[in-house]
Order: structure tokens, then sequence, then C-alpha cells
DNA sequence: ATACTATATTGATATTTATCTATATTGATA
DNA sequence: TATCAATATAGATAAATATCAATATAGTAT
């Protein structure tokens, strides 16, 4: 549970997934697109899609040659929501 | 900017970490009583700590022989903004 | 000044991570 | 079926990370 949204920060914590992220949240879809607007290798592309997509944040389809992406909004909003909860977290009155 | 943000997201995604967190917003403020209610050691402890406040996301103060620490939800606050413009991002109309 | 308490630092280490090159796989098409 | 394009995997490696035991530091109080 705190396991696994802390996956989903550690996705969030690499400048490059993010960066990946923003690009398909912008429309793109295709591993062979991203490739050419980052500075890493197809390997390393590879790499954090599959890290993306683990922790939830991304689906994938094949279409053709092609795998596309897909950001799951519905998973921001859980990362949203747990924050939420985090920052309005009370001092518990009677801790034992 | 995307750097200082993915800092913050890393201090999130390690299980000890956020179990400090929330333990500082249920009303603990001294390293000396986290230390009980954690299973790691106190250098442990004191570099988590460390990575926390580093980030912004915590202040701490010397009181006696004891150091405070506090979380600052303004700095959730910004992680939660972050969090709902990556959610509302829009397909660029015109990417080039 | 000495002793104590809380915290930080040092140095070591095992693990994890991001990255690459080279190669394999998969599906489409000629 | 042979080839091509996109993607994944394997293997290697350097860097970062989490952790500890031992020790240092800093402030308090005797």
């Amino acid at each position: 549970m705190t396991k696994s949204i802390s996956e989903c920060f550690k996705v969030l914590s690499d400048p490059n997934r993010l960066e990946i992220i923003e690009l398909l949240l912008q429309g793109e879809t295709c591993g062979c697109t991203l490739i050419d607007k980052l500075s890493i290798s197809q390997p390393t592309l590879s790499y954090h899609l599959k890290n993306i997509t683990n922790c939830g944040l991304a689906t994938s389809k094949r279409d053709g040659n092609w795998i596309k992406h897909y950001i799951d909004r519905n998973k921001i909003d859980e990362m949203i929501q747990f924050l939420v909860s985090l920052r309005d977290m009370e001092v518990e009155e009677c801790k034992l």
C-alpha cells in the first residue's frame, strides 16, 4: 500500500521518466517518436517505459508495428489524493 | 525546476521516509522519539531527515538538546499542484 | 570542567539504479 | 519465407542509495 504508492513516486523521481510522462500526456504515444525527443538510447527508453507501466501510471497496447502508450490519469489522481490526505493529516489527539 | 520537484518525489519514494513524514505530520517533532517507532538506526534516521529537509519538505530548529522537525505542508501543496497540472495537461494542438 | 543526551559525520558495504552495446524477438510486408 | 521496423532482453558497468557501527560534535546540566 505505502509500498505501491511509493513506487509511483519513485517513477516520478527520475527526470527522464518525468519527461517521458509529459510527452505522453501531450500526445505522444509511441517509443519510436519519443526517442527523437530524448537524449537516451532505445533500450533505456524501453526500460523507463516498463517502469512507468509497471507502477500503473501507463498502459500499453500493440498496434501493428508500434506499441502505443497511454498515461492513466486516474493513477495520477490517486497520487494527488494520497498527497492531499498527507497534507491534511491531523495530529492524533489520543495516540495511545 | 523539474529537477527540484523530482527531488521531492525521490524523497517520498522511500517507505521509511514516507513513514517518518507521516509521523511528523501526526505530531512527532523529535528524532529521539521517532527512532522508537522505526526499525532503523539513529544514523539512518539522521540521513533520512536530512534528505527530507534538503528538498524543502521539512524545516528544523534546535530547541535545547533536541532538534525539532516540522513538515512544510506548503511543499506538499506544491507537489499536489504539480501533479494536478500534469493530470490536466492537454494534447498540444500545434506542436511545431 | 565533566558527564550526559541528542544529533551528525565518517567510512564501509551491499543493493539498486540508470545507462550502454549487442542481440533477440515480434509482427508486418514484400 | 526473407526482410524490415519497432521493441525487448541480456550482460556489463558506473553511479547512487540505504544502511550500519563507530566516532565526533554540540548543547545541557551537574
